[in-house]
DNA sequence: TTGTATGCGTTATCAC
DNA sequence: GTGATAACGCATACAA
């Protein structure tokens, strides 16, 4: 790879015996700049193969032009979902993204924001990992003067931008699901609580068993089981049980429901029949397992979406009164592994 | 959002009442500073939070120390596993991804090679998209002197450094685990013959064939059969053959095999043993289907990781004998739908 | 409509 | 060791 000197707007400039102001203008398409020349600039600039130096134009205008996104791992379809969504959107308002993954670990996630704060992005989309534990980061960000939008797992005590689901609502749906078909005793699989999302899920499950007056069974509730292997483990405890569950609300994940399904197939029992099981997020397997697994639809993609254009109506918006907050309504997708008959 | 001024390497020399280049130099842990000073520099760029703008030092040293990966969708198991790897790698060395997707569509893959060109980036990578026909726009990447990368979908014809995998090898043994097994019609589904993956791919089963004495029947082999809705249609075809095969080789993906295995279990067609599935990259959801599907696996993440390393061997590397092609061997994972006893 | 001059924040090359 | 100064490429306020 040989270094290769660039054209610059002076090398048109001197070529057509302007200054680089107007070939800089005209390239901005001002309009205040005569026609004729500027398409002359224009033919020019195509046939020296010149390209804009963004760096020196954001430089210039103090802005980047750039979101970053950090997100705990990248090949996690909700997540890769959601960065095609903004991706989707912010591509053709001329936006670049930078994508990190903060590996699920604090100080990996504290280096990410770091770098982006460098690199002078113009807003940070975050969902926070599994182990942050403060949030002076994110603080920092805003220190910063740069926009800060949180997305489904998010610091609540921060002020700032927030796309999220309603997980209470569709936690509650999908447990009062189960209570109507029958089922009475409900485990759940939990989350780390203290990322919000997993405390809400937990809520909600709590609502509806309230609601229908099914009494709370604290050995029905499993921490930290929010991973396959987690959720399998888990399931065998609650099986193992005088009293195991005839259902359970894998709330963390599609992939603990899916640990949940095969130690009952291991176990030969039988799904929906003598354990009902719901999972969340729509993971795609969790419709072709056997039999498939009802779940809740996050409506990843929209929600990048969401969050790109959230951020588009934000710019320039000096109303500080009181940040957004936007609430999807994830949808409860009922399949086989809850259709007892 | 207030628009906060920065603190930059003039505020912390006023502060200290030296030069902005002494500070410059401290903060680059220069060798040629005072120690006693560098430590007052340090601790009064702490104080006052500062960052650096990586735009105008980028700017000035010429670089970006940023890398442009283009996909033709970020949400797909396999490139979102490669950019994982990427990022892994990169994010060490202090560089950045800027991540695009061209969503199989040639005139946005233009786009968004020259929108990379625009920001300087120091190293393109990219995956072709399906539909793309010329490859004007990647020539343009090493005209600008910009390093390229392919991988995957590689545009032969185009002298740059390569990651692939070996799919000639990989369908070979393939197609030759399924006639071991005693298939003794295999129905091909093949992708777009304009990508070479695909080419290699079908080469390797004619391989395969050849090498076992297996007539070559073209009936069996279905074009564009490379999305789950496109390999049940194909399929359909298939198995409403006079003579039809006794096994499915779809070499496009797990997608295009799960859409097999569902024509099959609608027709009650019992795979393995009247009807033998292959696929293609093990896609997470191919160990659950039931049977489960015999694929292979590419290795992704490792792929992106190889893709990081050879951009950083060939980092100032000015001899350019050769563009290097580094080949991946993927590996054939025998499941259910191939396991016929 | 065009040109002149200046600055964005850094780093590199001189001097001292 | 440290300071002064120019330059990276572009955009804009001001002048003409």
């Amino acid at each position: 790879m040989k270094k290769v000197k660039r054209t610059t707007i002076y090398d048109i400039a001197a070529k057509l015996g302007i200054t680089a102001s107007s070939v800089s203008r005209a390239l901005n398409n001002s309009s205040q700049v005569n026609e004729k020349t500027k398409e002359l600039i224009m033919k020019t600039a195509d046939e020296l193969n010149y390209k804009r130096n963004i760096l020196a134009s954001n430089l210039r205008k103090g802005q980047s032009k750039t979101i970053g996104v950090v997100v705990p791992r990248i090949n996690q379809n909700f997540f890769s979902n959601v960065i095609a969504g903004i991706e989707e959107m912010t591509y053709q308002k001329g936006y670049n993204l930078i994508i990190c993954q903060s590996g699920e670990d604090h100080e990996k996630e504290i280096q990410c924001v770091n770098t982006l704060i460098n690199q002078h992005v113009d807003c940070i989309v975050i969902s926070v990992s599994a182990d942050s534990y403060d949030y002076q980061h994110l603080q920092n960000v805003l220190d910063h003067g740069i926009q800060l939008i949180q997305f489904d797992r998010v610091a609540e005590e921060l002020e700032t931008l927030k796309v999220i689901n309603d997980n209470v609502q569709a936690s509650f749906e999908a447990v009062s699901h189960l209570i109507e078909g029958g089922y009475k005793r409900i485990g759940l699989l939990e989350g780390p609580q203290n990322l919000s999302i997993f405390k809400q899920r937990k809520e909600g499950y709590l609502k509806a068993l309230q609601l229908y007056n099914v009494p709370v069974v604290e050995e029905l509730i499993v921490e930290n089981a929010w991973t396959k292997e987690l959720g399998a483990e888990g399931t065998r405890k609650l099986l193992s049980l005088p009293h195991p569950p005839d259902a359970i609300f894998a709330s963390t994940s599609d992939f603990s429901a899916l640990g949940v399904l095969e130690v009952a197939n291991l176990m030969g029992i039988k799904v929906p029949s003598e354990l009902g099981i719901c999972g969340y997020a729509n993971e795609s397997f969790s419709e072709i397992t056997s039999p498939s697994i009802t779940t809740i639809d996050q409506f990843s993609v929209y929600m990048g979406n969401t969050v790109a254009n959230l951020f588009f109506q934000e710019i320039g918006n000096t109303d500080t009164t009181k940040p957004k907050i936007i609430s999807i309504k994830p949808e409860l997708i009922i399949r086989g592994s809850t259709k007892r008959k």
